[in-house]
DNA sequence: GTTCCGCATGAATCGATAG
DNA sequence: ACTATCGATTCATGCGGAA
């Protein structure tokens, strides 16, 4: 029996070890970011981190079904004037490890972080790499598809001004009936670049991604009722995007104020489900 | 003196050989990809491209100016299901070469190949590459100021939509004269993802890439009368992007096939900007 | 002079078939 | 077994002709 639906407070390398082969479809997670100074407490050196990352890798290998998925977002910083070379040395010391480098799909950030700097301009895009075990993996692309490029000159030129602002005031809940009806009609396969917004930080206790970006790689990697895996939970953004999109988590994080974070917001997440009808029931799923 | 203005027909690395040092601004280039073209050129292996590649970029360390910047347009095919992993080894293998990998631009290809596979979407991103010689280089970013911010919001919505279409499909070489009006008023910093839609070749030659990307980075790097190399000239993008921008320029190609179209298309600009009133006499420079 | 519509064309990728 | 070639899939863009 694999216990799902929980976070797992403790050392990321010595939970994984705990649990069983091959029971996870697709795992999704943003590690800690290398960093030399010494003024961050739980920050990896640069030189170490391909290191530290091995062993964990292996394990994720490990409990990640043989057609399952694993999505890394990360990017390296600048230091020294220089662009950090270790996610490239971690590409491909994981393809020897024996992982597939699938496919590296761009998160731009659309409203990133601003400041000026004299040698570069705002990092605006994150590597979101693509790993699996085998070519042949589980990919539900219908799952993510989106309204076609130039669908505003071609439908949207022929609404009257009044049904075009009543259509776009209705945002986030979908569109307007006359724009819904084109909905499904003319979507298309979305491309390997996600343009999408970064959240404000609320409160404080800002994550390191929107919940848009492992919604997305959830949808697309996964079924309903599949199990997804964020060794680095944080404070919990993948959790909530697995319980809005009807997936069971698994989150190992090693920080109690990040867990008690993360629970906290997953509570909220479940008491907005179980209004809409949705048990929260605590799960333990049968191994096959 | 150095001879500028011209392409060069000829073996890329004896080319460079003949070169001087010190004597180039900026280099932009978007070699021959590995696996790739191999109609056309001598496809190089994805196994021999770094050892193929890095007496070349020797070469263009040596005669770039200490402060230069060397811009490299690039991206790995798919190829047995996985991203080839040649273009990391090729960065990690110039950082040992004395390269500063200073940042990496993504170029969003706005209109990508079209296509469906159960693996992967479609590729819509190109690496662009940035080394320098040194932590100190030039850099022009007032050059590319953009109208942004809540553009969209505040200025296009009193627009029609036709004439929101034609300002957004000219991209690179300026706006549309309704939004040139506002340059200067409300301009930011880009960020270092460019959105640029390939050119579509209804006609004759297509290039690999747009002017407006070489145009960006030219604008970026160099100032009035500085001299720009593109070792791997084509169909002479570069080249003419540097003379409407009123830039010298040095193209190498090996094929006579595309430095005659590249002189063919270099007479057009030429004429285009006699008519405005420039120059086009051949020049010789004096290196400092 | 505009606007609209048809259509060819891409630094693509996979899987099957052929040598 | 390994490489070369080919067909099928798919969509944003810009040109040219028509209305």
């Amino acid at each position: 029996m694999l216990e799902v639906d929980r976070i797992i407070q403790g050392n990321c390398l010595n939970v994984l070890k705990s649990l069983p082969d091959a029971c996870i479809d697709f795992i999704f997670t943003s590690p800690p970011y290398a960093d030399n100074r010494k003024k961050t407490y739980d920050g990896i050196s640069t030189k170490r981190y391909v290191e530290w990352y091995l062993p964990i890798s292996d394990e994720l290998k490990r409990v990640l079904k043989p057609e399952g998925s694993f999505v890394l977002n990360i990017k390296e910083r600048a230091a020294d004037g220089e662009r950090q070379t270790y996610v490239l040395e971690l590409i491909l010391a994981m393809r020897k490890q024996g992982w597939l480098w699938t496919e590296e799909y761009i998160w731009h950030k659309k409203n990133c972080y601003p400041g000026k700097w004299p040698n570069r301009f705002r990092d605006a895009w994150e590597r979101c790499l693509h790993f699996t075990r085998q070519k042949q993996f589980k990919m539900y692309q219908e799952a993510v598809m989106m309204p076609m490029g130039n669908w505003k000159e071609k439908r949207l030129a022929k609404l009257s001004d009044t049904d075009r602002i009543r259509d776009e005031s209705k945002v986030g809940s979908g569109f307007g009936k006359n724009v819904s009806n084109w909905l499904g009609k003319d979507n298309v396969y979305p491309t390997n670049v996600l343009h999408l917004a970064t959240e404000c930080a609320n409160r404080g206790h800002s994550a390191s991604f929107p919940i848009s970006l492992p919604t997305w790689f959830i949808k697309l990697f996964t079924q309903e009722g599949d199990v997804v895996l964020d060794p680095f939970m944080g404070s919990g953004t993948t959790a909530i995007a697995c319980i809005k999109l009807k997936r069971h988590y698994i989150g190992i994080e090693a920080k109690k104020e990040y867990c008690d974070l993360a629970l906290e917001s997953i509570e909220k997440a479940k008491n907005g489900h179980k209004k809409a009808g949705i048990t929260d029931k605590p799960m333990s799923l049968r191994l096959l």
